[in-house]
Formats: C-alpha cells, structure tokens, sequence
DNA sequence: GTTGGCGCTTTCGAAAAGTTAGTACAGTCT
DNA sequence: AGACTGTACTAACTTTTCGAAAGCGCCAAC
C-alpha cells in the first residue's frame, strides 16, 4: 500500500500484502495472461480455451480461471446441460486488462519476429 | 508460431514452443513483472531492487534477472570494486515492455483503489 | 574483536505445478 | 452390445520450483 495520507491506504503491487499484489499474480502468472489474452478475442467454452492455449493443463486452466473470476477479472456462465456447458468471458475490469495484455504480447512477438 | 506464411513462422505466444511463449513466461512472471516495473523509474543496484520490490528473494531476483538479461529485456553492469557493484537497467526491448507492465499495475491498483 | 555492506550461490524442506485417472451423461460408430 | 467422443471439472500422486537460511571473500566502521 502507498500510504502517503495516512487516512487512505492507496493500492501498491509493491506491497507484498496489497491486494493489488495478488491479482497482479494471477493476471501475470504463467497461464492467466494467456487466457486473458484469448478471451480478448471473445468467450470461450473451456476446452475450446483448453485447446487454444497450447501446453495448459485442465487442472491448471480450471484453477487458473477459478482465481481470475474471484478477482473480478473473468465471468463463469454455467448452463445446465447434458453435456455440461460453461462458458468464461471478460468483465469490464478483465477486458480492460486483457487489453494491455494483448499489448504487451504484440509488443514481445514482434520483437521475437526482428530477431528472427 | 503463427504459421500463415509457409517461408516465415511468426512468433505466437500460444505456441508452447514458440521463443516468445518463454520470453513472456519471464516477463510476465511474479518477480518480473515487478522487477521490470522497478526498473522502469530508473537503474537499481541488486540489493536497492531487492529493497523495492516486496517479498522478493536474493535467489528468486538473482534468478528473475538472469533470465530478463538472456532474453534482452535488461542489462547487467559489472565495475569491478570491493564491495561488488553491480546495476541493472533497461534495454530498449525491456523499456517499452516495462511501459506496457507499468500501464497494467497502474489499471491494477486503480481498481482495488475503486474496491476500497 | 564484531557487524555491516556488496552480490550472489548452495542446501533442504515446503509449496506449487504437472500428470494421470476418475466422475456422469448422452451421442455416434463399429 | 462395446468403444469412443464430447462436456467440465476434481482427486491422487509425482515432479519441479520456490522460499528460507546459511555460506562465500573482501573491506570499512565501530
């Protein structure tokens, strides 16, 4: 927390306690700003999510997106059907952040595409 | 890789193989986005980033840095003094990517602030 | 003498990630 | 009929990574 009027805790990712430190974890972990940045392109069932973002897990998805829904970031639409039929999207707060997201990894793909 | 050109494979960060996956893996990972952040104000000696950033420890940032500086995001300079002296600080490439992370930490901390 | 600074590296136990199998239902194919 | 596919997870076990603490060598300050 930047504590600098002491009547109003301001949020601070420096401050291992903030809040703010914890989504930013989520939001920057290995697997949350892949799916975030899918979900930029629209909601996505959660195989569909699965088979877009190469290399997870279901176990690490399902938990990934079990943390980002807590924090506001992601939307859980659950239909009851047979098969099952989920469905995960953005809030405001996630488009937001999914936007920066696709930023930076534009900003990472090109570099790796001058290298190249 | 964006495989669209058959000649040329563009990088994809949704490729588990792909150069960027783990170049964004490093970037976007607890300690270095706040790293990159940290560096973002300016150079920082080991123990000064140590300092800034919350939680962090010598071996996680030892190792943070080692793979920032691989991947070109940070530079590493080494005066040969006793004590030791070492300061890290951006390159270009980790300078516009410390923009793109200081944008999302500050849409981070605005919505907590907004929670409070 | 002790303590502190510097910037790491090493060791070991704790925690997290990863792998695999499981759940129940319905539809399709052989 | 059985086998396989799809759905969205969860549980159990294994492997990897992280966190905590100690270590290194040199010098300065007390």
């Amino acid at each position: 927390m930047r504590d600098v009027n002491p009547e109003h805790l301001y949020a601070d990712v420096f401050a291992r306690n903030c809040t703010s430190r914890g989504i930013l974890e989520g939001v920057a972990g290995k697997w949350g700003v892949l799916a975030l940045a899918a979900l930029n392109d629209g909601a996505y069932r959660f195989n569909a999510l699965r088979r877009r973002v190469d290399g997870v897990s279901e176990k690490m998805l399902a938990q990934t997106l079990q943390g980002l829904e807590r924090d506001g970031l992601v939307r859980r639409d659950v239909q009851t059907t047979i098969p099952p039929h989920v469905e995960y999207s953005l809030t405001p707060f996630g488009t937001a952040v999914a936007g920066k997201l696709v930023e930076l990894v534009e900003l990472i793909q090109s570099e790796v595409d001058q290298r190249s």
